[in-house]
DNA sequence: CGGTTTTGACCAGCGC
DNA sequence: GCGCTGGTCAAAACCG
């Protein structure tokens, strides 16, 4: 307990410096700016609601004034006698009706007394039933906000359930991390709703995901997590010897997710970024550098800090086509709580490689056949995502490749289309960017997390973060045909505290965040599986020395 | 001082 | 067996 909190403050104060040294923004400030934009969603109106609410309560308090200000708006013209109208002819009549009192009988002062004490407690019961009415009205606000929230999950639910049951895995788990997002977010963990969730998971996926759940749970937390993929093991060299096919056994003392024997899933994310580092939500240090054959720019070497032992690790290199994407290769799960600016990449991440993992294939190649369905799945939970489910020839893993190079205008009409499934260049898993172009577009939910994009795509900088909460929703259901579902994306990334103001942009750290050239990171991806903190903000900074490069 | 990055060394798998 | 490659380790350097 105290470990996690120490390393949230961690995580909290290396932001904190990031922030400060590179954008002025850190991913977990991200957190919280996503959150408050999330919440400025609901909030901003709770504010603009409290507003008029104390706007009405200060009218009450001091009527007399607005009233007056009112008058002289629309009549153009002060009416200070006038304005007081209301009240004062009140108080006048009384004052009148005193004198007129008084001048009948002289001792009246203990009957006026009496009679402003009576208006007095008038006045307060009038106002007294003017707040239980404001209550009554809040209360009724709240409950039609609970009851619109209670719909969408169901349509939500009734959308997912529709598809065909081997779509489940992926699809379970991404709509299990929805739901989580929002129980968290919304403060309700209702029993049978997560019963129902995990209930409807696969036989092979249930378990896991129950297994999960609860481990979420534990953690005080939902984890969402790449997956359930797979990759669980701490240590390359199990790793390695785990790919006969032998499901990797337990972590942490938690079951290895249920994944087909020899395939150990990855999720691959491009994004366009000149951005030295995209901040997925997560923190990473660096433990290693390779020069990748046929690749000018070092591959970086990537472990999750934010827990002791989480066995997610990503490795982050600059395409060799086109330096300005950064590709991302997600592994692992991660067995700890992702902060909220983490979730919608890990949910994304995830998603794709349960897909990835459920199919049918049983060997690499058979893998490559799988990729039908996975990517027809990943639409489903994703629409607006494109994605090319990549087998690479030299990786004993099968890979999915998220594209998200394209920029969001592009999206609208482009998610649509349908997804065209690519084989990587031969020894190569990333698949160069040219090919891999794809026809959607990158949606707002996950633009987030490109740290900056080009600049016909998105402001760079501080502008990014200009965007509402707002844009988030209304390009994720213009990109996509099916409302509710698309709804429930955007929603999700917001609540999830994935704001898209922010463009998550890790900032590097010290000299080696600037990568130029190199690998950035990118986290984008990260929301793979992780996501990082954000970072974003000021201008990115280049480093000429490396072309890798820095954690997020 | 503690955490991260750098970087050369080491290990394992694979192809020839 | 050897070389190549991918991936990881770990000591030293670096940084806040």
């Amino acid at each position: 307990m105290e470990e996690k909190l120490e390393q949230r403050h961690r995580y909290n104060n290396d932001n904190v410096h990031e922030e400060e040294a590179e954008k002025g923004e850190d991913s977990m400030e991200h957190g919280g700016l996503s959150l408050h934009h999330g919440s400025s969603m609901f909030g901003r109106r709770r504010d603009e609601d409290g507003g008029g609410r104390r706007g009405e309560i200060r009218e009450v308090d001091f009527f007399s004034r607005d009233s007056s200000a009112r008058r002289q708006d629309s009549d153009g013209r002060s009416l200070p006698g006038g304005g007081r109208d209301d009240v004062n002819i009140g108080l006048n009549l009384l004052t009148t009706a005193t004198a007129a009192a008084g001048a009948t009988t002289s001792d009246c002062d203990g009957a006026t007394t009496a009679n402003n004490q009576k208006m007095e407690v008038t006045a307060v019961e009038a106002e007294l039933r003017r707040v239980s009415e404001e209550n009554r009205r809040m209360r009724g606000m709240l409950e039609e906000l609970t009851r619109s929230y209670s719909t969408l999950y169901q349509q939500l639910l009734q959308v997912t359930q529709q598809q065909p049951h081997h779509h489940l895995p992926g699809d379970l788990m991404n709509r299990s991390s929805l739901a989580h997002t929002h129980l968290q977010s919304s403060g309700v963990h209702s029993a049978s709703t997560r019963r129902l969730l995990d209930g409807r998971a696969s036989p092979q996926q249930h378990d896991h995901a129950g297994v999960e759940d609860e481990a979420s749970d534990g953690a005080g937390d939902a984890s969402p997590s790449l997956s359930n993929a797979g990759n669980n093991d701490v240590d390359g060299k199990r790793r390695m010897s785990h790919q006969d096919g032998a499901a990797p056994p337990m972590e942490n003392g938690e079951p290895a997710p249920a994944e087909l024997p020899g395939r150990k899933a990855r999720v691959s994310v491009r994004a366009r970024s000149e951005a030295p580092m995209i901040s997925d939500g997560c923190q990473w240090r660096k433990y290693g550098q390779k020069m990748a054959k046929g690749n000018p720019c070092p591959r970086a070497y990537y472990r999750c800090t934010m827990a002791v032992a989480c066995p997610v690790r990503k490795q982050v290199q600059r395409c060799a086509e086109d330096k300005s994407i950064l590709i991302t290769t997600y592994e692992g799960n991660h067995n700890h709580p992702l902060p909220p600016a983490a979730t919608t990449m890990a949910n994304t991440t995830s998603a794709a490689a349960a897909m990835l993992l459920s199919g049918p294939a049983t060997s690499r190649d058979g893998a490559a056949a799988l990729l039908g369905h996975p990517a027809a799945l990943f639409q489903h939970s994703f629409p607006y995502a494109s994605t090319m489910a990549t087998l690479s020839a030299s990786a004993p893993f099968p890979t999915i490749t998220l594209d998200l190079t394209q920029p969001p205008s592009a999206g609208g009409s482009g998610g649509l289309l349908p997804h065209g499934l690519h084989r990587p260049p031969a020894g190569g898993v990333l698949p160069a960017a040219g090919a891999l172009a794809m026809p959607f577009s990158v949606p707002s939910s996950l633009a987030m997390f490109l740290p900056q994009r080009a600049p016909a795509t998105l402001p760079a900088g501080l502008g990014a973060r200009q965007h509402s909460v707002m844009e988030t929703v209304t390009a994720a259901i213009a990109a996509d045909p099916n409302f509710t579902t698309a709804l429930a994306a955007a929603i999700s990334s917001v609540m999830a505290g994935g704001a898209p103001p922010q463009a998550q942009t890790t900032t590097p750290r010290g000299a080696s965040h600037g990568v130029a050239g190199g690998e950035g990171s990118n986290g984008g991806a990260g929301a793979v599986s992780s996501a990082p903190p954000a970072t974003t903000g000021s201008p990115p900074r280049f480093a000429t020395q490396s072309c890798t490069t820095s954690t997020t």
